[in-house]
DNA sequence: TGTACATCAGTGAACGCGCGTTCACTGATGTAC
DNA sequence: TGTACATCAGTGAACGCGCGTTCACTGATGTAC
């Protein structure tokens, strides 16, 4: 025996995920059928609901996997070993690394970046709010980190979850350009470039912002 | 003869275009079949051939309406009676306008900016690329005004495209929210209220760019 | 104004096909003793 | 270690249904004279 019954089961499970991965970059969830994923993976129609309910709770677990590491990572670019001095440096480094981050994470799991693009406004209720529910997560963190800034004290908490809005937003909108662009590199030079200088200009914003009331 | 035979026709066109936003709201377009549309139109199947070539060249209809009227308007929102004196005046009012028209326009309009949100990255391969090209027009348009600002010299074409392209991206995706809320009044003015925080944060950024490389 | 013909939006039957789901099943893997 | 039974991932036939598209049609509207 080189397989437990409980492997192999999680292996067809596995092939199951990709396939609608794969077929997603076609067509949205909504529109794949239970066979056509059970073709892909080469089992009888029947055989998925040995691990699905519908494509629908399919289509949640997908959700779950795609945000996982992604929140992780995104806290892991936002720590330093040595901090900056002063809230300047601070913030050009926190977009520095946070577009580092974003241009080595997005093509690493590009599959799973087109199909959250893809599912947020268009896919079914349950799955839309999935993904609505861990963006907002993103947004709190980063407006906690934030707030640890010294002298972060001029801000509202309404004022930081606005700037982590723009942030987000700005970021989910290149996640999505980086994701669709294949791979390619001169997208990706452009993208981490535009990306950058609009993390700054926002983050410069902010430091100018109470003066401007 | 109270209606001529080409009334008739666009009078069921109409009918066809209006059913697939109202069936839109529900699933994706490439979810959607050509009976369903037929069924709530209230005609045979056959007869959408009279209208359409397929469902796919119905939701390219569906984005050139969708975005006709708004750049006219979204224009009409950057262009003032009286020009205010000075740089950051002037930028305000255009935070300000824009906040205007998203607020007044998106909910007259709801069901088209759904349609578009949902589409946007989530429809056929023609409908995606179709958006995608009016999306760009409005950063180019809005790139262009703001070069007309006095002083605006100081920005490279490049840098009024990364800013064009901060404050579209933004604005997109509260007139996503916006278009969702289904017309709740609180929803409106959060989104009012973070929009205009946002453009004014971005703005000022912009303005205190150059001093900042 | 009246007549004869052309146009064409919408009809309705028919087709082969893929769909989700049911059900009873098979046979390899796992477990109790 | 060997045997007898339990589990359960995957099978395969069958069902009724909605799908896109074809085709020949109808009958009201439009036009030429």
């Amino acid at each position: 025996m080189t397989e437990t019954r409980g492997e192999r089961k999680e292996r067809t499970r596995r092939a199951i995920l990709d396939a609608t991965l794969e077929l997603c970059e076609e067509q949205p969830l909504a529109a794949l059928s239970l066979r056509q994923v059970a073709k892909q993976v080469g089992i009888v129609p029947t055989a998925f609901y040995r691990h699905f309910e519908s494509i629908e709770s399919l289509g949640l677990t997908l959700v779950d996997e795609s945000f996982s590491s992604l929140r992780d990572l995104l806290k892991a670019a936002r720590t330093f070993e040595s901090p900056p001095a002063n809230d300047r440096a601070l913030f050009l480094a926190v977009a520095d690394n946070s577009v580092d981050a974003l241009v080595t994470l997005v093509p690493r799991s590009d599959r799973h970046f087109r199909f959250i693009a893809r599912e947020r406004l268009a896919g079914p209720a349950a799955v839309r709010e999935a993904v609505r529910h861990q963006l907002q997560l993103i947004e709190r963190e980063l407006a906690t980190d934030i707030a640890r800034v010294p002298g972060a004290g001029r801000w509202s908490g309404d004022d930081l979850l606005v700037l982590a809005n723009l942030l987000v937003s700005a970021m989910l909108s290149h996640a999505e350009e980086l994701a669709l662009a294949g791979g390619r590199a001169d997208v990706a030079r452009r993208v981490e470039n535009v990306a950058r200088r609009q993390l700054r200009i926002a983050l410069i914003g902010a430091l100018n912002w109470d003066s401007s009331r």
